[in-house]
DNA sequence: CACAACATTAGAGCATAGTCTATGGTTGAC
DNA sequence: GTCAACCATAGACTATGCTCTAATGTTGTG
């Protein structure tokens, strides 16, 4: 599928993915067989990482960060044990976020308190 | 105390504690009976708010979403009604951010998994 | 074959959140 | 009184992550 397509299936503006596509998390290929254009084509594994990077990006993860677990995920850049290595990286600050998110819910959960009992 | 200490105390550079205070996350007072200078004095609810600032940037708070929290918790910019509204708001996107992370933590495990299995 | 709807690249512009520099005034120890 | 260490403001600069525009080429339907 060309890039518009795979927009509309993932709802990321065409701008959007050729800025991912820049950094480098996504890939089209072209089609050596046509030769009076250069469209890039993708297909379902495109559709998947936009939407691991959709999903990541709400994590925080930066772009950087993004596409480090897509190359530790299906490329050969990486031996296994360098994958495992990051994605553990990964897996271990996810959970130090979700203690900090705890923490913050705590502290809300002051807040409100105060307010209820007018202690501001 | 002055700036300089504030910044020590809550390892916040005092160039990031200015843009926290144009940005109206904190208040500094200037001190009426001192003609001959027109420094800000901070206290300990600066102290506490630069504390919480550091906490809610963590968990991915924008700085307009982290104003908006410390005038619920300590002002008499909102209502009580509206202070618990918007502190209610806060846990619930809290509670996403949570989902979303166990969510991330599972794919990256099922990431973990292909690696090991050798299927990518 | 015209023309809308697509494709490409290069690069400008924008919002957020800092970070730093320049300039000039103040304070306090020696 | 001098000098280092502080204070203030204004504004320039940076990085990240988009978002858009311009210029130009291609495709496919009527």
């Amino acid at each position: 599928m060309l890039i518009n397509e795979l927009s509309k299936i993932t709802g990321i503006s065409v701008h959007t993915i050729r800025f991912y596509e820049k950094s480098g998390l996504i890939e089209g290929k072209r089609d050596a067989s046509i030769k009076s254009n250069n469209y890039f084509h993708y297909d379902e594994e495109s559709i998947e990482k936009l939407e691991f990077i959709s999903d990541a990006k709400s994590v925080g993860f930066s772009i950087r960060e993004i596409g480090q677990v897509i190359d530790a995920w299906c490329t050969n850049k990486f031996t296994p044990v360098e994958k495992l290595n990051i994605l553990d990286e990964k897996l271990q600050s996810l959970n130090e976020k979700l203690k900090e998110i705890k923490e913050m819910k705590n502290k809300i959960e002051g807040f409100k308190k105060d307010v209820l009992k007018d202690r501001c």
